[in-house]
RNA sequence: GCCGCUUUAGCUCAGCUGGUUAGAGCAUCUGUUUUGUAAACAGAGGGUCGUCGGUUCGAAUCCGACAAGCGGCUCCA
């Protein structure tokens, strides 16, 4: 889409807040509308009403916005005087309150009128609202929102609507939409049987199925097999502490309301379940006297935090308060920086690469302002560093200043999914506070202490968000060696030779590591097939009197794995041994 | 946390304006059937209608509180 038509459909959305706002105004007698800007796919406008709208009275809003966009005619522009606003809009404290802000700062008031309503506005809109397309636009949701966004003041009914050039525009982006339903890594949870929630346990609590925990093992193992190879070394630590430790950390301040607290019945300490790794990792780091030698010290480890995240906040996987992460430390002198992170992005690259997600990395570096702790010149070595490993590695990256976190640089990953969706996942950050508050120390060449610089990395980053955007990525149609089962052998019938065939077969498949179950229930086999295609179990196998007699077999292969080979009757022992070869190699399409 | 909506069987959902033993499909169990690549047939079991309280002669249905779920709460006239 080139600029202009970026900039046309902007005005078209923002005029149809206009239109929306005349039309609610009118169809709810006291309404007052705030503001209503065009956003992505389409626009909003801010509403205090006398009466609660509902979702139910969007479609006859809507009949009555394309009824008043007949005779809604051109946008005419008048400059008005403080004086003039304010008498206009006696009626409206929002239109006030922001006419007295524009005024204060001496800005020339506008005011827009298009059929028979004015609305404050600086512009932006469509010459003549015959331009909107009356089949193009959508009103989709309702929701509250905070005046000037501050949870202190009155709280408005935010009304969205999406709205392109075209019908056909809009009914790809409601398809998207469907699609995206369709996915929802909560409606596929349930259906594939991967996670639930408890009531009892409470909300954000995920419990992990047998299905749902083999997917965040395998992928656990993938990132852990990464870690192994780039010198990381396992630890483990225990999931509370006393809050002394965030005290010394800095994160009680920050942290401090997000923090689970734990009480002792034996004690007066106050503790805490873990709400981030770093502070234990660096004890551990700090229990003995290290050696610029021994230096990068890296320390891994799968573990989960806790954080007591707003109700309101959370849902699915995407937001939770048991968050698994795949965290590591790597303490590091100045000169390893870059070593240490540039195998980290290698890695990060490799498991996205693996997992058809492609990447895109914001480098997020300091603004001049005063906020950042640690050495203005430290952070500007840091900040060359991460730009030539962008670089080096080939990342498609862009920079992002006053994004660093106050103790560091860092770089963000952001994954697309198939849906062209972008989410943020890994993250590889500096820390140059850390080490400062626990001084830790080694000893230099030249014998005095010295402060490593402490590296945080996370390639899949909190394990349920990872997983509510891989469940979607790939519609729970997962490649073989992370398929929670792998293989479903059916038996035909209940014929001995058939389920003992079947059972054996099973048997040897578990032997070899496989995830494989047998169904041999009494149904048809068209039921089991189908059984089989809605649990996306990748490869089935069908055993009746014929490979029972042949020893050999042709194996159903799910329909979105590419297969490079003719499906050749093939022996137990050569099917098996392909599956186990795509499972090591953690292909994700299939040789069969 | 805040606003709006939602909560009926394991799952997906019916149940009109309050009125007798709350329904269906799938799943489960039991029979029958012995099946060749996306749903065999029959029967049975299963719900204190999210929880607690209120209104009423009477509540799944109306009101309130709480819990859980869903859409949002950054985009600034």
């Amino acid at each position: 889409m080139s600029e202009n038509q970026d900039k046309h459909i902007a005005s078209v959305r923002h005029s149809l807040a206009h239109l929306l706002a005349a039309t609610v105004v009118e169809m709810y007698p006291g309404s007052k509308n705030s503001i209503g800007p065009a956003i992505e796919n389409g626009f909003y406008q801010d509403f205090e009403t006398p009466e609660p709208i509902s979702e139910e009275d969007l479609p006859k809003i809507e009949a009555r916005m394309r009824e008043k966009l007949k005779t809604w005619g051109k946008f005419e522009r008048r400059e008005v005087s403080p004086e003039e606003a304010r008498k206009e809009f006696a009626w409206n404290p929002y239109k006030l309150e922001l006419i007295e802000d524009f005024s204060k700062d001496g800005q020339q008031l506008t005011f827009y009128v298009s059929g028979d309503f004015t609305d404050l506005c600086r512009g932006g809109h469509v010459e003549d609202s015959a331009e909107i397309n009356p089949k193009a636009f959508k009103l989709t949701k309702i929701s509250g929102a905070y005046w000037r966004g501050d949870q202190s003041k009155q709280q408005l009914q935010r009304i969205y609507g999406v709205a392109f050039g075209t019908p056909e525009e809009l009914k790809s982006y409601l398809d998207m939409m469907e699609e995206a339903k369709k996915r929802d890594h909560r409606k596929l949870g349930q259906e594939l049987d991967l996670f639930v929630f408890s009531e009892l346990v409470g909300s954000g609590l995920p419990l992990f199925t047998p299905r749902g925990t083999v997917l965040r093992e395998e992928l656990a193992k993938f990132a852990e097999s990464l870690r192994a190879g780039s010198g990381f070394e396992r630890v483990s630590i225990p999931h509370i502490t006393k809050t002394e430790l965030y005290k010394v950390s800095g994160h009680w301040d920050k942290f401090g309301d997000e923090l689970f607290l734990v009480k002792s019945q034996e004690t007066s300490d106050q503790f805490a379940l873990k709400p981030m790794n770093c502070p234990h990792h660096n004890q551990i780091y700090a229990a003995r006297p290290r050696s610029y030698r021994d230096l990068p010290i890296k320390y891994f480890e799968t573990t989960t935090v806790y954080r007591d995240e707003k109700t309101g906040e959370l849902g699915g996987l995407s937001r939770v308060r048991s968050i698994s992460q795949d965290d590591s430390h790597a303490y590091c002198r100045r000169d390893q920086v870059e070593e240490v992170v540039g195998s980290l992005i290698g890695d990060v690259q490799t498991l996205y690469g693996t997992l058809g997600l492609p990447l895109r990395a914001r480098l997020s570096f300091r603004d001049a302002s005063d906020k950042y702790l640690g050495e203005p010149e430290l952070w500007q070595q840091a900040q060359d560093v991460i730009r030539t490993l962008a670089k080096k590695n080939e990342l498609e990256y862009f920079e992002a200043e006053g994004e660093a976190a106050f103790y560091g640089p860092k770089i963000d990953f952001m994954a697309t999914d198939a849906l062209g969706r972008e989410h943020q996942v890994a993250t590889v950050q500096l820390d140059f506070v850390q080490p400062e508050r626990f001084e830790l120390e080694f000893t230099a060449e030249d014998g005095n202490p010295q402060r490593p610089v402490m590296v945080h990395c996370a390639i899949l980053g909190s394990i349920e968000r990872f997983l509510s955007v891989y469940i979607e990525h790939t519609a729970g149609r997962f490649p073989v060696w992370v398929a929670p089962e792998q293989v479903r052998i059916l038996t035909l019938n209940d014929d001995k030779n058939i389920v003992d065939f079947a059972t054996t077969m099973a048997e040897q498949a578990r032997r070899l590591g496989l995830r494989v179950t047998v169904d041999a229930g009494n149904e048809s086999v068209g039921k089991k097939i189908r059984n089989a295609e809605l649990m996306k179990v990748p490869y089935t196998v069908v055993i009746g009197t014929k490979e029972v007699e042949s020893g050999q077999l042709v194996p159903r292969v799910r329909k979105d794995i590419e297969v490079h080979t003719e499906h050749d009757p093939r022996t137990v022992d050569e099917f098996l041994k392909t599956v186990v070869h795509e499972t090591k190699s953690r292909v994700s399409k299939t040789s069969l």
